[in-house]
Order: structure tokens, then C-alpha cells, then sequence
DNA sequence: ATGAAAGCGCTAACAA
DNA sequence: TTGTTAGCGCTTTCAT
């Protein structure tokens, strides 16, 4: 008789509930019933269960609860990038919600790919996460509609959902990017750039919809030389800002319509000092050391956006049935000095 | 933690691989080699299957599936706040090894706290993750040994485990240190201040013996007023500071024992600007715009440190079967400014 | 108070 | 090529 083989290992020689049962001499339902601190086990059985727990180091498998439950107590929260700092802290936002409800959270990058969105978001399904929060990277969220037929709990966050209705929680770009542009126009600034996100993702269209009623709520016409919206690469940024910065006609003010384009920005104005007349900078969404380098800002607050997607999602999957809804969070204006600056000339 | 009790529609209605074969006329295990992409189905009743997993919307459980192979596919990480950029990228790049192992990771917080850090790694393990990777909260990790004993390939990273043999990834914490306070004593310093997390944390201890050895090194007296090890607060931070730079004697250099106390190191030394002589200042480990503000730090990669230990898990996960390693992160010294200031008075 | 049996949805092993 | 039978480790139900 050979030796079969056994290239993948059990879990170990884990000590299922089982093996405790026989050697405690007590029946398997009675090892549950101590696990699970449930009543009607005398104080001496259960002594006699404990010892033979700690001897052989059982834990219980929740792997085989939850497929035996129906309920995984975990839910999905699917973000562009766990490395950039906005959806750290939206991330552990929801964390400390899901804690409070007792479920696990598992959150996974989509690096701003949509199929990678929809193939970590479906595989969270798989997996039967009980509820599900996406930042989109993609426009077209059909895909999960059988899921939340099936009862998928999902809020959609930061951005809405792409052709489905469902619940959102938003920040308000549209109010802030107006704001923060007026504050410009209100420190006498005339030409102002926008430079922004490609257009089709939802956040930018809104900032760059919010430049434009503010230019227009002042009457001030646009150049659309003014306006570049695409990568936020900083290459392109950069050439962006030379390009609004450079010719007869500069403009005297910028608005970036994201953080990392506002730290391209105070790089880019940094490194010309002394090159070139100052320039007003406003930028969408704070930036660490923003007070130091005194950066104006439209501050968003991501963990409230997280709290509140989370608080939302949690009230789904208590039962809460009526239709999708939209929550949008507000933003506030941080003056610190790059934004009270006034022109430079004409 | 308390578990909100949520009503019974489970994802009970979901079809299964049964309804699925019901609906195509066909057996379960054909289902199951159809998702699975098994060979040995006619193409004519693939179709049949596909078809009728259209139609219900099935999808497959993957809790079940993972019960019955024994291997769940999912690893975890333990590390301290999702929110701090450091661990935000550090995650990332566990993510990224462990996709391309097929492999889901699960992260959650310790917010510091030894307690938490157990319930959490723990928790991992009952979800039976294949291996785990934890960035030390506490620093007694014996209550891991019996999850190591029973599979669990484990690998601590930035911290070594306390009280057990097991393998670890880290940082230079050390040598950085030594480094960068020898850079400022090279700049004509002989005073300088270091201030530092609490010192039974592993690489606060490392960092501030890397002090006291770059300043031995060069035969210099270490006055114990300027070593501030504790909590790294703003507020403590700001205090301790302020009793450095005051005095008849302050120091003319500081020597930021983390990110966070640089942080506030520059705030601090940014405010008073005018209102005292120029400090030097070298931080460990980098942050944001530290190149626009001219800050001089030894950075770490945390990106590196997460990929090695991820890469040294799955060598793990793989059979690799040696004795416990230690790998250490080399740190590099980034010059841009504040660590060149030569000192103010004698 | 305790336990035996029947699944949860899936895959491995073995028929047919 | 296809289907049947056992479980994976746990909870549920219903006896005892």
C-alpha cells in the first residue's frame, strides 16, 4: 500500500470540534455549546471541555460557522489605492464602524482600474461579504446588480454609482470647487486655471462643473486654455501649469481640482520662485503639512465619508428598505495664505 | 463590539451549484467542472450550464469551497493604522505580492493596542488565513505559537515578535539613526536633541541607540535633556521641544525620532521662525512634500519592507522550511536643507 | 443537560 | 463524458 501523497496539507492537523468531543468524552453539540458560551452545560462538563481545548489548541473554524450561519459578518470595501493617505483614512473609518458591529472589514484596490473594481468586488461577493462598499473606478456597475438581488448590501462612496441606482455618499465638489474659486475671484483674481482629473471621472466633472458656475456667478469669462483636464500624472501637470503659466496672458490664479495635483502645484510654483510673479493656488482636498506650507484648500473629509457610507450600509443590513439614497457630506475652505494672494498684474 | 442582531434574509435565496444543475438537467459535479473550468464537458452542455447560471445569477460560494480545500487563499496583515501613510503603502505592496499569488488579504488595525492586535490576529487565524503578517502592537506574541504549530505561516514586519522565534522584516532603524545624527554632527553639531517614540517600542529603542552611537562615534557627551523618548503627541512633542530649544544651552540640531514627531518638528520650528536662531533637523522616515519643505530624513521604504515580507511568506506558504530569519531594510539619507544648517552659536 | 443526525455549498474520489 | 457518494467543520433540530 503507497503512501499517497499529500501536497496540500489540511489547515495544518488542525483539532476540529471533533477531536475536542472525543477527548473531553462528551458529544460534539456540547463542545459547541461551551465555544459559544450557550447555556445548559454543567460547570463540570465544561471544565472537562475546556482542558481538552486547551490541550489539543483548538480554535473553531469560522469558515464552517459562517457556511453553516448563512451570515459571513464581513463586509467589502473596494478603494482605488490602500498607499494613498484619503482612502487610508475613509478605509479605517469604516473599519471602526464594521468593529462596532462586529464584522470583519476587507478592503482591496482596484489601482483605478475597472476591471480590477469589478473583479475584486465580485470576488468579495464570492467570498459572501454581507454588505459591500465600492469607490468606483469604473462607470458601469451593472454587474452587480444580481449581487445586490441576491442581497448585497452596497453603498457606493466618494463617487456614485454608473447606471444602476443605488446609495452614495458624496462629497460635495460641485459647492466646494464654486467656493474655492470665488474665494479667488474675491481676492480680485480674473484669469484662473483649472486643472483638474479626466473628465469622465465623476469627482472631476463635478470640481470642474463647480469652477465654471463660479466664473460664471461672477461673470468672468473662461479660456478654455484655462482648463486641463486629463492624467494627474505630475509630467502632465507640470506641462500643463508651464503651458497656463507662460504666453502674454498667464493666469494669475490656479485651482487643482485634486491633491495630487495641488502637490504638483506647490512644486511646480516652488521651484520657480524668484522666475515669475507669485501665483494664487486653491486646491481640492487637503494635503499633509498644507498648514506648514500654507496651502489653501476645499478640505474634504474622507473618514466622515467613510463613517457615514459605513453607517449607511450597517442600516441596510439592519433592514432598512427604502429606496437608494444619496448623501452628499459638505467640504470647507482652509485659508492659509496661497489663496489671499492677490494678482500679479493686469 | 457589540453584535447588532440583523433580521434573517440571508443569502439563503441564492442559487446553488444544485439549483444550477436542476435547472440545466444536468449532475452537480458537472456544474462544478464548468465553473471550474475542468475539462471533460461537450461544449454542448457547457452551454446548457452556462445558460441556467445566467439565468438564476449564480455564483460560487466560495466559503464552502474554501471548507472543503483546506486552503482559503487569504492572507492577513495586522498593522497599526490604515490611516498612516506609512502602513497604507506598506499594505499595498502585501496586496500586490498577494494577488499575484491569487491570493486576498485581509488588513485590519491595532491602533497600537496589544489587545487589539491579538484580537485581530486571531480572529485572522479562526478565518482560517493560510498565513499572517503582523506589524507588532504588543510585545509579547507567545498566544501565536499554537496558530504557528497548527500552519499558519507568520512573519512580522517593522518590529521584531517579542518573546518567540520567528521571522521578521525590518527596518535599519539603527544604522539610520546613526547615519543621520552623524550627518548633522558632519555639519559642525554638538548638541542635538532626539525625540522619539516610547522606548519599549522595538524601533524607537533601535533609533535612539543609533543616536547614542553616532554621537559616541564622534566622542560626543549626550546630556539626557536632550533625549525625549514617549509618546508622540503633538502636544508632548511641542513641549519637548520647547524645553530643548530654551535654556541657556539649547540644542542647535534635532534628530526626529519617526514621521509623526517630524511632522510636529517642523510645525514647531516653522513658527517660530524669527524668534529664534535656525535649527537644524533631520527625521526619520519620510513625509510628504518633505521635498518641497526642504527636509532632510532618512526614509525607509515601506513599500520594500511590505513586499519582502509578503515575498518571504509565500516562500513560507511555499514549503520553505528553515530556521526564522531576520531580513533587514537598508534606510537611505534624502539631503534637502534642514539637515545642513549649520549651528547657530557656539 | 446532553447528544445523534441532518444539513450548509462545495470538491475529491470513484463509479458508470 | 457524466453522475454519485462522501465528507470539509460547524450549527440546527429534535431526541433522549
Amino acid at each position: 500500500m503507497a503512501e499517497t501523497p499529500r501536497p496540500e496539507p489540511r489547515y495544518g492537523n488542525r483539532p476540529t470540534m471533533k477531536d475536542v468531543a472525543a477527548r473531553a468524552g462528551v458529544g460534539l453539540k456540547t463542545v459547541s455549546r461551551v465555544v459559544n458560551g450557550e447555556p445548559g452545560v454543567t460547570p463540570e462538563t465544561e471544565g472537562r471541555v475546556r482542558e481538552a481545548i486547551d490541550a489539543l489548541g483548538f480554535r473553531r473554524n469560522d469558515s464552517a460557522r459562517v457556511l453553516r450561519k448563512g451570515r459571513t459578518a464581513t463586509v467589502g470595501l473596494v478603494l482605488e489605492d490602500l498607499a494613498d493617505p484619503f482612502y487610508g483614512q475613509l478605509s479605517r473609518a469604516v473599519e471602526e464602524v464594521a468593529r462596532a458591529h462586529g464584522t470583519l472589514l476587507i478592503n482591496g484596490s482596484s489601482a483605478a482600474d475597472p476591471g480590477r473594481e469589478q473583479e475584486l468586488a465580485l470576488t468579495l461577493c464570492a467570498r459572501r461579504v454581507d454588505g459591500l462598499i465600492v469607490i468606483p473606478a469604473g462607470d458601469d456597475h451593472r454587474y452587480l446588480e444580481p449581487e445586490m438581488r441576491a442581497g448585497v448590501a452596497t453603498v457606493f462612496a466618494d463617487r456614485p454609482a454608473g447606471l444602476i441606482d443605488a446609495d452614495a455618499v458624496l462629497s460635495d465638489g460641485f459647492g466646494g470647487a464654486r467656493d474655492g474659486v470665488a474665494h479667488l475671484i474675491a481676492h480680485g483674481h480674473r484669469r484662473i486655471g483649472f486643472v483638474g482629473d479626466r473628465p469622465r471621472i465623476h469627482t472631476a466633472a463635478e470640481r470642474l462643473r463647480g469652477y465654471r458656475a463660479a466664473m460664471e456667478d461672477a461673470g468672468l469669462p473662461v479660456d478654455e486654455r484655462w482648463v486641463a483636464s486629463g492624467s494627474t500624472e505630475p509630467e502632465r501637470v507640470t506641462a500643463a501649469l508651464a503651458a497656463m503659466l507662460s504666453g502674454p496672458e498667464p493666469v494669475t490664479a490656479l485651482f487643482a481640482g485634486n491633491n495630487r495635483v495641488t502637490v504638483t502645484a506647490v512644486r511646480v510654483l516652488a521651484g520657480r520662485a524668484g522666475g515669475g510673479p507669485p501665483v494664487a493656488l486653491v486646491g481640492f482636498d487637503d494635503v499633509e503639512l498644507g498648514d506648514v506650507l500654507g496651502v489653501t484648500v476645499i478640505a474634504q473629509d474622507p473618514a466622515a465619508l467613510g463613517r457615514t457610507a459605513a453607517e449607511l450600509l450597517f442600516r441596510r443590513l439592519d433592514g432598512a428598505a427604502e429606496a437608494p439614497r444619496r448623501v452628499v457630506i459638505g467640504t470647507r475652505l482652509v485659508a492659509r495664505g496661497s489663496g489671499e494672494v492677490p494678482p500679479s498684474s493686469g
